[in-house]
DNA sequence: AAAGAAACTTAAGGTATATTTAGAAATGGG
DNA sequence: CCCATTTCTAAATATACCTTAAGTTTCTTT
């Protein structure tokens, strides 16, 4: 069935019975993107959290001097949205392009508040997936302040192997806090290594 | 009385009966620490959420060269944690450290996780807190990008006036991601700007 | 109040990373 | 399949920030 990736990624926190299994999948909306397509645009609050069903997207925002910063890379069985903006709403500062041809399935904000507030088991997962998500930036916040540019593409390419393999190089260079030329030669050495 | 302050900040998300407000407080545990005392040591896994009712203090960890790098500061009706060493069930890295004389409220791990499934008001009061601290972390990540120095220290300024005044200079520049040395001469030249 | 410790200040020289430029290789559209 | 565009590689120069070190002020303890 079609949304068998997200029914099993949402539980390994929540055992939802068959009949709420049905109402979540209701209000998800499946969203086809061409490589280079925006899913989300600056300018309006993010009113949408996506699941990658398929394919790679990244998150970036554009500085002051138009140069593009990349900060979050999503694949198959991520979640992906804007939790500045909707957390706070202010309006999106940042674009979520697809890297490859890609498929999401969306739920709105609003949508989700209500399942959430009907299904307590639902809010568990939110609550799980934001803990999980705390984490993993305090550790990328730790890592961007104490470690080189080469221990940090090291660590990068030890977790994230896939990304390594399908992402540009130039968009792994910005989410790793470096301009590519640099970032180039930092991996050159680093293959070479071996 | 005693817990007014910690309930309020709940309230700001969820709306507690007078009998769920005795049920949480009766698992709160009461903590003073003077300045220089330790919250959470590392080496063992983290199993509480603090809640600062009095005082200042900071996280940091030891890197390999004996460097601490403090990356989380907290005051009065913060919420303060190991959430790496508590999500992941692993050994916690972190110092939690009072800078001033401080009085924090403990909440075991267990009985926070038994409270949120029966009272799940209170799950979603923890969603919405983690969620706004994965926004949070996010701007903090993309300022270290993005920003020179000099303007991740004025950010700090405007943001967090009463951190400036009440942390020690080493601490702050170790949260910004520099050395004493350089956040002095940035700091110089920023207050004579005024 | 004195003595010691810790924190702050200032400056010189050094290094990791940025910037710029240029050409080669890969990719994509018609 | 070819031309245009994007991406990658390479090297020279520039700079933000670090390291070290020494002097000064502030805090802490007795």
């Amino acid at each position: 069935m079609a949304f068998d990736g997200i029914l099993k990624n949402i539980a390994r926190h929540a055992d939802l019975t068959a009949g709420e299994q049905d109402l979540f999948c209701s209000v998800l909306q499946v969203k086809n993107l061409k490589k280079k397509e925006l899913l989300f645009k600056p300018g309006k609050i993010c009113q949408q959290e996506a699941y990658i069903n398929k394919g790679c997207l990244r998150t970036f925002f554009c500085d002051k001097n138009g140069a593009q910063n990349t900060f979050y890379f999503g694949i198959e069985d991520w979640w992906i949205s804007d939790l500045l903006s909707r957390t706070f709403k202010v309006p999106s500062q940042y674009h979520v392009e697809a890297i490859e041809d890609a498929q999401v399935f969306l739920i709105n904000d609003e949508d989700l508040e209500n399942l959430m507030m009907r299904i307590p088991k639902l809010e568990h997962f939110y609550r799980k997936l934001f803990q999980y998500s705390v984490a993993t930036f305090e550790q990328r916040l730790l890592e961007a302040h104490q470690l080189s540019a080469e221990e940090r593409y090291r660590k990068f390419r030890d977790k994230y192997p896939e990304f390594d393999r399908r992402i540009p190089q130039k968009h792994i260079a910005s989410y790793l806090g470096m301009t590519p030329e640099f970032f180039n030669t930092i991996r050159s050495k680093v293959l070479k290594a071996h």
